[in-house]
DNA sequence: TCAATAGTGTCTATGAGACAATATCTT
DNA sequence: AAGATATTGTCTCATAGACACTATTGA
């Protein structure tokens, strides 16, 4: 690709144009991630038009260039449309670009995902989007190479699972511990110790007390929390047992 | 953006095209990185050509829709250009999309980080690259926004190195243990217990004893070990203290 | 009082840190 | 033998798992 040579940077960029080289599609997918009647959903999207219309798909859409301020913004228009959810939990989780997994052209995605207490869902223009259980969600043949990122995700969420707070994104604020450990446990697919884990929050100070309580049933009533904001991304130094 | 309604996915396809919208620069940068001399060091470029011309920079080059198959394929041709190594480790570290990185337009940046041993840069084309130690070049003004990108690059090596192998890819194979608990500690800034160090490599069966020494001046040779391919993207359970 | 749920006490097991002791070289 | 470097033995400490126990509520 030879370029003329220019003495000053204005004088560069003046002559330049992106369109000398043709270039890839950019575009944002997000996998949103919620709880609800102890099972792990992610949203999916019925696509109403080509390519692969009528299949279900994940939540995504192209850059755009004079509307996005950045890519996280691209996740966030998606993410709002469709949930209308302002402030997730939101963590870029890969790049994928090639030629094949886009008909239209060699594309690039940055992939996301999203953790959102339960809402429910918009119906809003003509995409139909649905709370799929994930179990059912990895067995929808979902568009382009969706699967896979879905996959990914999983495993990103599962292996930070063990070691994170991410379950208090899931639920509503505030909440019991022990809806906070069953959070963990949908997500880790097994049970774990209340005393390990009431241990570890206690320990690393990362809750506030609310002072309120609430009651499950008959029983005594349940203290209620919420996740201090500074320690939203705190990781525990060691590992819960995976298995 | 409205578009007409097209019957089948064919016809759709047929009338598509990528030009109908403004769309993002794409590009990968890779921080390459190196142990030599009893320091970290990562690849830097004299960029020869607007813009941010003269000024140092990560390796880094617009994605080839028509060269390269893939992102890493991308990475893969900018790391074998520099350095002329064809099967480093290679790990995304994030992609950063905006419209203020780049003064050419709205640029999205898939960033890798690449480890790889010690090599005699090979001063190819009109660009002048250098390895730099660490520190230097977090004092050299990078082009771009490659200043905050090789700082992400940092945090991650930094997390990484206390529970993985990733410090085996910075030095020639084969290596004793002291070569390589030695690269830990560079990275890692602060001396390990050699016990600790030894045991967690003998527990997880992760190298390979060649059946080979090597003598360090005077003192008992040291045998030699490989990291097993199959544990290259192990990761240990707990991690090492952090200081 | 009993059933149900929340919350705690405490013993065990695992694996990291500390550091002393032993092994195998060269000079 | 002395010095240097490699390798191992073993004690301590932190934290997760197991599981029994206590606390507080409604019926």
């Amino acid at each position: 690709m030879p370029q003329p040579t220019h003495t000053t940077e204005a004088d560069f960029l003046a002559a330049y144009s992106i369109h000398d080289y043709p270039i890839p599609l950019a575009s944002v997918d997000v996998c949103i991630f919620t709880l609800h009647e102890d099972h792990l959903k992610v949203l999916c999207v019925k696509r109403s038009d080509h390519p692969h219309k009528d299949r279900w798909a994940l939540a995504g859409g192209f850059v755009d260039i004079r509307g996005d301020d950045n890519l996280e913004a691209t996740a966030l228009r998606v993410l709002a449309k469709k949930t209308g959810i302002t402030t997730p939990y939101l963590e870029q989780l890969v790049t994928i670009g090639n030629n094949s997994r886009d008909p239209r052209g060699w594309s690039m995605t940055a992939v996301y995902f999203a953790l959102i207490p339960y809402v429910a869902l918009p119906q809003t223009g003509s995409e139909q989007s649905q709370w799929q259980d994930i179990t059912i969600a990895l067995t929808l043949n979902l568009a382009f190479d969706h699967q896979q990122l879905l996959a990914m995700a999983l495993t990103r969420i599962r292996a930070k699972v063990l070691y994170s707070l991410i379950p208090a994104n899931l639920i509503p604020a505030p909440f019991t511990l022990t809806e906070l450990q069953h959070a963990y446990e949908i997500i880790m697919g097994y049970e774990i110790e209340k005393k390990s884990f009431r241990r570890r929050l206690e320990r690393e100070q990362v809750l506030t007390a609310t002072g309120q309580s609430k009651q499950e049933g008959a029983g005594r009533p349940a203290a209620l929390y919420t996740l201090k904001p500074e320690c939203a991304l705190f990781n525990f130094k060691r590992q819960l047992d995976s298995e």
